[in-house]
Parts: structure tokens; C-alpha cells; sequence
DNA sequence: CGCTAATTGAGAATTGATTCTCAATCGGTT
DNA sequence: AACCGATTGAGAATCAATTCTCAATTAGCG
């Protein structure tokens, strides 16, 4: 998307310096720094622009509100910290999915959640 | 839990009967056949101590609302219809979850879901 | 059967996430 | 610098899921 405005660039930047999902509550505190008085409906619809054109993924999963992070490409999935609800991205994939399937079913896309505690919640 | 009433009963009856993970709105339908005016209230009431008791989990997943099914104790993951978005159990897990995790990371449960097609929409 | 506490149904209320409204302000031209 | 459409911020509004309120009904016991 065309960043048109400071807000809109202070939110793309933010989200990549981040480097990790965040919930736009998070967002919207850590871009207000850069862009004081920052509105959280300027974020939602920043973010609702990213993900319309791709650059931005939309992450849901059971036990924490939705978070946004900057779209890669690569082959991933998600742990949560159960300690401290942070959304970390993971590297890699086990595989071998298709062979759950019941028959008949077929298979699309698949995600994996892993949950449990993050290296600074355990030290 | 203890059940006291015709309409916790019907509940659970047909939370059983119906054998895969249903939304409330789904089960106060099939269950109102046996209760009839059964109202939601009642159903999340039940759905609430059932879960408490542990003889039914809560499932969230990405794309669709919350399903509840009977715990059986098993380990299984959860495929979910992009057509009807219906929600069955899958048997079985590749495992392999734990090589994904970074340095000092700890995995306490994971969780996978597929999305594709259910043999009754394929056909 | 009669009593009391628990449960129920209907609809209002709440909750958390997100979107809308609208006046003020900004950004990119002329 | 002046203009005009796009964007913004604040708060109201919406939306879906779930919980609460309360009067009416029911379950279980003596």
C-alpha cells in the first residue's frame, strides 16, 4: 500500500521492527511513540489495508485475541507463552498431516499452535 | 456432574449423541427437539459446568466460533470445513512439535488444526 | 402433598474486538 | 499560499459470544 501518511509508516515500521505477532492494542501503544495521540481506529484500519493487500497476516488461535504480523511468506507456525500471552513465530514444520485424514476429506491448509512458556517467562 | 433436570440431561444426550464438536447454537437446536423451549441460556449454563467438570472441552479455533465436544481423553486435533464449517476430530498426531521450539522455549501442549473439504461437501 | 432451594427461559446487559460517524486536519496538487 | 479529497482521532455504535436478572417453574425431601 501506498504510505501516504506519517501514522501509516510509523505503523508499517513498528510492526516490522517488532518481528513478532503482536495485537493491535500493542501496536497502537508502541506506534504512539513515534506518532503521539495515534488513534487505535487509524491502526485497525492500517492494518485492515495490509491485510487486504497482502503484506500483513492476520493471525487467530484459541486463548489470546487476534495479532497481526508482517506477511514473509515462509512456511511457519505459532507458539503462545502461557506466561506472558506473547505470540511467537515458529520455524519449520513436522509434516505428514495428509495422513490424518479421514477418507474423503482433503486437505487445504493446516496450522499448528504450540503452547507453553518462552525463553525470558522461564529465566 | 449430577444431572438434575430434563433439559441438562437432553444436553448432554445429545452432546454425545451428536459425536462431533458442535456449536451452542447447534446443540440448543438438536436438543430442543427433546426439550422444547429450551432456551441458550441453559445450554451455556450446562456447556459452563460441563467444561468445569471436565466432561466437555471448548475448542477455538481461527475462522469459526467456539465448538464443544465430550472429552474422551484421547489426543486428537480438529479438522474444520471451509465449505460447511463443520468441525470433526482427527485421530492420531505427527508429532515432531518439539524440534520446533527455540532455545529455552518449553512446550506444555500443542494443538493442529486442517482446514480442506469434508467428504459430505466433496462429494 | 407442601415447601424451599435450585433451575429455567426471555430478554436485557456485558464483554472484547472491531467498525462507523463526523468534524478537524493533513497531503499533494495548482 | 489556497484548494479539495483523503485521513485522522475520539467516542459512539456494532457485532457475536456469553452472562446476568428475575419472575415463573421444577426437583427432591420430609
Amino acid at each position: 500500500m501506498q504510505l501516504k501518511t506519517q501514522q501509516q509508516s510509523s505503523i508499517l515500521r513498528v510492526l516490522e521492527h517488532l518481528g513478532r505477532p503482536v495485537t493491535p492494542q500493542e501496536l497502537l501503544e508502541a506506534a504512539s511513540t513515534e506518532s503521539p495521540g495515534l488513534g487505535q481506529a487509524t491502526v485497525y484500519r492500517a492494518l485492515k489495508r495490509l491485510v487486504e493487500t497482502g503484506e500483513v497476516r492476520k493471525i487467530e488461535v484459541a486463548g489470546v485475541s487476534p495479532h497481526y504480523k508482517m506477511e514473509r511468506g515462509n512456511h511457519h507456525h505459532f507458539f503462545v507463552c502461557e506466561s506472558c500471552q506473547k505470540m511467537f513465530e515458529l520455524d519449520g514444520c513436522p509434516g505428514g498431516f495428509r495422513k490424518l485424514l479421514p477418507p474423503g476429506f482433503t486437505m487445504s491448509s493446516h496450522e499448528v499452535i504450540i503452547y507453553g512458556t518462552c525463553q525470558s517467562c522461564a529465566a
